[in-house]
DNA sequence: AGGCCTATTGGACATCTGCGCAATAGGCCT
DNA sequence: AGGCCTATTGCGCAGATGTCCAATAGGCCT
């Protein structure tokens, strides 16, 4: 294989690791699987990465900021703290059934399963995770203070918010037509909507769907 | 080993699955290791088992139905609609902290996860958290019914409930110490008695806790 | 007691895993 | 051109895993 600047294989590198890792789910994936999407040698992986622990999290880590920056982007979007929270159901239900479809929630299903067994890919999905609660905290209580929303408590709604969202998507993704993604979107939408003392309907659907 | 009847061999072989799935996880369930539980060889499991993916299944079966029993049992000990519900939630909560701890629920994460890829545990996963929906859901109902309490959609309700003590609970089992199992528990209550029109405190914990 | 069925053993086998290492080769610098 | 740094190779190692199989032994039957 051509040999390539340090900072251009190893991004090579993460990139074929997403790949596989879409493919197989990041249990499935191997250091030959990886080699083999990229063309080269198996040693090539470890030259740059001490371990597989270390590869899989660096590729979690690219791949589910991907999403997370998107969702940001939406929320900046937002006039108001409504409009901000509206936008991020909007973003995160594109990115679900556009982006990379069932497999960008899935590798999220392996990542918590796979946090008590690999301590590199539990950092990266514990601070993932904490992330997108800080950015929906931060809204809740600007929502707070500008008078558009009621809650005593931004950092545990947050939580109860993305949780909700978490636990429904794992139904779909998991166990198929259980749940559709259309009651996942519009069951957090309201949950979210009582939560924050808001009228019924006020964090509907920004723009309309696209698919039908 | 001592001689046993097919019968009473299975189910120890079970028995020592769910034991060594609830040390390590159902992904990091080898043949060897519930060999070495059981106190016999390995090839004596596939005597009567003939994969390992349909020992998994078999023992996931079981363990999941262990701890929906429980749930049931707990809601059939409360008087009216709201007592049985923070008997759900109490039964729930001793659950995880006692029997087999946070790696009780880790078998739910790794069953979510394989899911996609094991027809066999989809299947069987998918079931046991429609049986548990509908326990809520039925309970719901008969509170609607009765007058305690207010509710639209028993069954969206019953969704809502469980979906965001899964995304809790997930938090609690997948990242450590980023929640409590006691903010697990008093948020899904809270939560609950707002989804439901009740008072604030009515679905507090029934039986104080023992650990402290 | 003798015979037969089968529960049980213990290890072999092929495959896969992450990882390490000596050898090779590409390309920039003087 | 020559030299040097290091990206890249390709294989080997040790360990783990699911599966299979010939041999052993326990216990019920006649």
């Amino acid at each position: 294989m051509a040999r390539m600047s340090p900072d251009e294989r190893r991004a090579a590198i993460v990139a074929a690791t997403r790949a596989v890792m879409a493919r197989r789910g990041i249990a499935g994936t191997t250091v030959r699987d990886v080699a083999a999407e990229l063309g080269t040698s198996s040693g090539l992986i470890h030259h740059y990465y001490a371990s597989m622990d270390e590869l899989l999290a660096e590729a979690f880590e690219q791949a589910a900021r991907t999403d997370l920056v998107e969702v940001l982007e939406g929320l900046a979007q937002g006039r108001d703290a409504v409009g901000k929270l509206a936008m991020f159901f909007d973003t995160y239900d594109r990115g679900m059934r556009e982006g990379s479809g069932d497999f960008g929630m899935q590798i999220w299903l392996d990542a918590w399963a796979e946090a008590s067994r690999r301590p590199a890919l539990r950092r990266t999905s514990r601070r993932l995770n904490e992330e997108w609660q800080r950015a929906l905290a931060e809204v809740i209580h600007a929502g707070v203070v500008g008078g558009e929303m009621h809650c005593d408590d931004p950092d545990a709604s947050a939580w109860r918010i993305l949780s909700l969202l978490d636990g429904l998507i794992l139904q779909v993704v998991a166990h198929g037509d259980v749940l559709t993604r259309e009651q996942a979107d519009a069951w957090s939408r309201t949950a979210a909507e009582r939560e924050l003392g808001l009228r019924p309907g006020a964090l509907s659907r920004v723009v309309a769907a696209r698919g039908g």
